[in-house]
DNA sequence: CAATGAAATGACAGCGCTGTCAAAGATAAT
DNA sequence: ATTATCTTTGACAGCGCTGTCATTTCATTG
């Protein structure tokens, strides 16, 4: 049957317990020792039972993935990346979607934690800007890494991920600007959402860079669902001092606005331009094809939770930040006016 | 700290086998000491340590979701429904995505349920239906249930969850017959696909059932991809003999189809009517929004999940199989032809 | 070369549970 | 009441690993 750390002390004629050593990536074992034993390790082709561990280690070999996102691309792009990650370093994986606006959110996720013996967790909006849930979780001693919208993180008690999202939006506004576009609208995501601000951020450092004033009637809210892409779209199209372009926070208000605009025949891009955020997989199906910005979400996803892991391991904690931009990807819904 | 079964062996007066006997359900327990067990249990909170059953017992208490599925709603919400079973039976659930076109498919799961001791699988097409893949897992002795296309199960080895695709279809066929539409072409999955060949049965069925004729030319080889949709329709919509509505084999399709139409200007639905099958989210997001066939997913995963955990502990077989039917969502892109 | 201390290794208990098998209790039959 | 039989319960080992602490090994120093 499957190699236990019996099989292979013996292959390699050390104690199990140097077995352990090697493979827990302990100090003090010679050189000479922790070669045989990866040998012993690679000819059975051993792997430590995970329920061993976990019963008699006080150490965890979990993660949780702690969700709470409509996004169903971003949420499996997401998982992918963790899993992949987990897969490599030996680790398990908990998924555990829930509501981040339930107020008792941190005692539900307390409760996980503690049921299923959680060494960290990988924490995305909006959880990951949650600075209490951020602080009560790292009292009770968990470790856990963020992935969120912003420049620099906010300190330096975890591993973070940051995703310059005003950078991407600053490119997708001046992609707009240098089409010619002066009158551009934006439809805000979530007000509390860090990604809302950043974009929006961006947005203004476009205009700033190219001398144009930001008109502030065209500053919309939303909260990153389709309905508010359509609300916001058929508002603005409704006025005397409409838009040619609009900037919306992801690509669920941008195919929202779309609609509205068909629904008010209104042509796209001919006499407006609309630019969504995120890459979604529909930016692609819906017509026309979505200028949107694009991030490579497994990947940070991976890289996220190898950081999680090696600070749980206590290996190297070289890379304790990380940044990403998205990139800008140009399709059929944004071009010059031609009227 | 947490309880454990000790804890509750003390507190209820009897011996950790007999706690360990009520937790697992075994028979020969009085039901007077079950209950003094049950008491204890429920004033400590006790849940037995999943690492310690998997270490001690010969059974194992995970499961293990294997996909292969390009749609991330689709998977987001198998993964609930299980997920949600599996909270309330205490289990755990591995998340297993995977290449079903890969040649060592097999080889692969092997490995990941050995290494992970997991008592069943939970499995969808195309796997649930690869004759092959099933019999080699049933022969190392793994449980599953299957959701699969059809009525009744191929065969009574498994849990069976079947999804009757074919009265859906038809409802969805005669909707658009209903409408006035006698020109209707049948876009296609994959080949290969249950599904395909269950939803094209109730689109002959419905032809039959009102004495209309199937017209062998409007019938379209596909792939359940955006892309296959796009083809089918320009195809389609540039023949002499056009069809006034279309069948599409899934929401994607759909969705290529409408693509298709505006890049030739056909109006929908005025001047041709499409429907899709599955409600996925953007089925509500297209323009116009789409007439489809909706099944509760997360209620059939959470319904075949617990299928199969109760084989697993050998509770209660009672309701081996289960079938759901898709019922039609009437939106904006059917409706009878005005021209 | 012996003494010293640090580094490397091993022996062993025990994590929380289940499986095995034996003991005790209950019930039925004589 | 006694024996036979079945049902219910418990004692104990051991699953595969880690933590603790004792022991061995090795390099260094006077």
């Amino acid at each position: 049957m499957k190699a236990t750390i019996n099989d292979v002390a013996k292959h390699a004629g050390v104690s199990i317990k140097t077995v352990s050593r090697v493979m827990n990536n302990e100090a003090s074992v010679r050189e000479k020792t922790r070669e045989k034993v990866m040998a012993a390790v690679q000819s059975l082709n051993y792997s430590p039972s995970l329920a061993a561990r976990n019963l008699a280690g006080s150490k965890a070999f979990s993660i949780a993935y702690i969700y709470d996102n409509p996004n169903a691309y971003y949420v499996i792009d997401m998982q992918n990346g963790i899993l992949s990650a987990c897969k490599q370093q030996g680790f398990e994986l908990l998924i555990h979607p829930c509501d981040a606006k339930s107020d008792n959110i941190f005692d539900e996720v307390h409760t996980m934690i503690k049921q299923s013996r959680v060494a960290g967790v990988v924490l995305t909006p909006p959880f990951s800007e949650m600075p209490d849930f951020v602080d009560k979780l790292l009292a009770m001693d968990i470790k856990m890494v963020r992935i969120m919208s912003g420049r620099t993180p906010p300190d330096q008690r975890t591993p973070c991920i940051m995703i310059n999202d005003s950078e991407a939006a600053r490119c997708i506004t001046d992609h707009l600007i240098q089409l010619g576009h002066r009158d551009i609208a934006f439809i805000a995501g979530d007000a509390h959402h860090n990604s809302t601000i950043e974009r929006l951020d961006g947005f203004k450092q476009a205009h700033l860079d190219n001398g144009i004033e930001v008109q502030k009637h065209l500053l919309i809210d939303g909260d990153y669902s389709f309905e508010s892409g359509v609300d916001s779209a058929k508002a603005l199209l409704e006025e005397n001092t409409k838009p040619t372009a609009i900037f919306s926070c992801n690509d669920e208000i941008a195919a929202g606005a779309l609609f509205a605009a068909r629904l008010m025949n209104v042509a796209i891009p001919e006499q407006l331009s609309i630019a969504g955020f995120e890459d979604s997989p529909f930016s692609r199906q819906t017509w026309p094809k979505l200028t949107t910005a694009h991030q490579p979400t497994s990947e940070i996803a991976e890289n996220a939770a190898n950081l999680l892991i090696n600070d749980i391991r206590k290996i190297s904690a070289t890379e304790y930040q990380h940044q990403y931009t998205p990139t800008l990807v140009v399709r059929d819904s944004t071009d010059t006016i031609c009227d």
